[in-house]
DNA sequence: GTCATTTGACCATA
DNA sequence: TATGGTCAAATGAC
């Protein structure tokens, strides 16, 4: 019976999987197709912002859900999403008292120990706010480190089942230094204010962020969740409710205005051809191994077209060799 | 009463 | 088997 269920939530899984690709294909066309009704060919800023809008939350959701499915080879995809409910509540916060201790047979089958690919360090001298709303979910002491490493999740982990978790620990006393450990990615709906942006944009981005050259004009990269905002030539959107990720950087004494800082712990998609030019790509927190991020990691455009075509097809599961479109 | 944190126990992985 | 990551009851703050 369960097996049955599970074999079936496995189909169903693969054919949402396929449905999201053919919907991906299908907005790309629609791009295509209103670009051609239009005199000059240039789509209008709103339109292409709700193109790449669609464009972005289906991969989202494609790295979402593939994500679940590598995890969890045996057990039913959306565990991973939802995590397992363990006494029939629906999250473990659920406090409405019917809550039982749950026996060690009763968590068989739900792996404490999660293989979250993307890492990214950050070290700071200071713990500031970096936009998003964490929960603390444990505290261990680790052998030989002087100091407890604290563990924190996206605090919208059971509303919209949000992956995102940390790690924080001390690393140095004097002078304070503090090593954040960045797991998984937010795929909430609670984005940083752009208060919040620039309190984080004051934080030691040499080491934890990428810096991007837009020298080239062809070559442009966006942000899954806001990227349309790049194709301005604005370097920093102050509206609250508006974040832009794209920050002057402040290492520099002199700014180009073709360099932007980006924050190191959120991944990047890919652009999509537009306007007959084929945009480069760029991801980070794009290995399974621990990925410092520099500014010197991403000034080939080349190379990052590669690893973003590699991690693309990973997360998504697709091949886009066989993809009727180019990315 | 509600929600977040603490902390000991459990469990997967190396 | 040791270690680190997570769970969840207990506790505290508001």
């Amino acid at each position: 019976m369960e097996s049955q269920w599970q074999e079936n939530s496995l189909s169903d899984l693969k054919m949402l999987i396929k449905e999201l690709n053919c919907g991906q294909e299908f907005t790309h066309k629609l791009r295509d197709v209103i670009k051609q009704s239009l005199v000059n060919g240039d789509m209008n800023m709103l339109a292409e912002n709700l193109v790449g809008q669609i464009m972005g939350s289906f991969c989202k959701t494609l790295s979402i859900l593939n994500t679940s499915n590598s995890n969890e080879d045996s057990q039913i995809p959306m565990v991973a999403v939802f995590p397992c409910p363990k006494d029939g509540r629906t999250s473990p916060e659920d406090s409405t008292g019917s809550c039982k201790k749950s026996s060690a047979k009763d968590r068989i089958g739900c792996n404490k120990k999660r293989k979250i690919s993307a890492k990214t360090v950050k070290e700071t001298s200071t713990l500031a706010d970096d936009g998003h709303v964490w929960r603390k979910y444990g505290q261990k002491q680790i052998l030989d480190a002087p100091y407890p490493r604290h563990y924190y999740r996206c605090t919208n982990k059971f509303d919209q089942g949000c992956e995102a978790i940390k790690q924080v620990q001390r690393i140095q006393d004097n002078p304070p230094q503090f090593r954040t450990i960045y797991q998984g990615h937010h795929t909430c709906t609670t984005y940083p204010t752009a208060s919040q942006i620039l309190l984080d944009s004051s934080t030691d981005y040499e080491n934890s962020s990428i810096l991007l050259s837009f020298n080239t004009k062809d070559n442009h990269y966006y942000h899954p969740y806001n990227f349309p905002t790049f194709f301005s030539t604005k370097k920093e959107t102050k509206e609250e409710n508006s974040p832009s990720f794209f920050y002057p950087n402040n290492n520099q004494n002199q700014i180009s205005t073709s360099d932007y800082i980006l924050p190191a712990n959120d991944y990047w998609t890919p652009a999509t051809e537009t306007s007959g030019n084929v945009m480069a790509t760029a991801l980070s927190s794009a290995s399974d191994n621990v990925d410092y991020i520099s500014s010197e990691s991403v000034t080939s455009t080349h190379n990052l077209e590669m690893e973003m075509e590699m991690e693309m097809e990973m997360m998504a599961g697709i091949d886009f060799d066989d993809l009727p479109f180019e990315f």
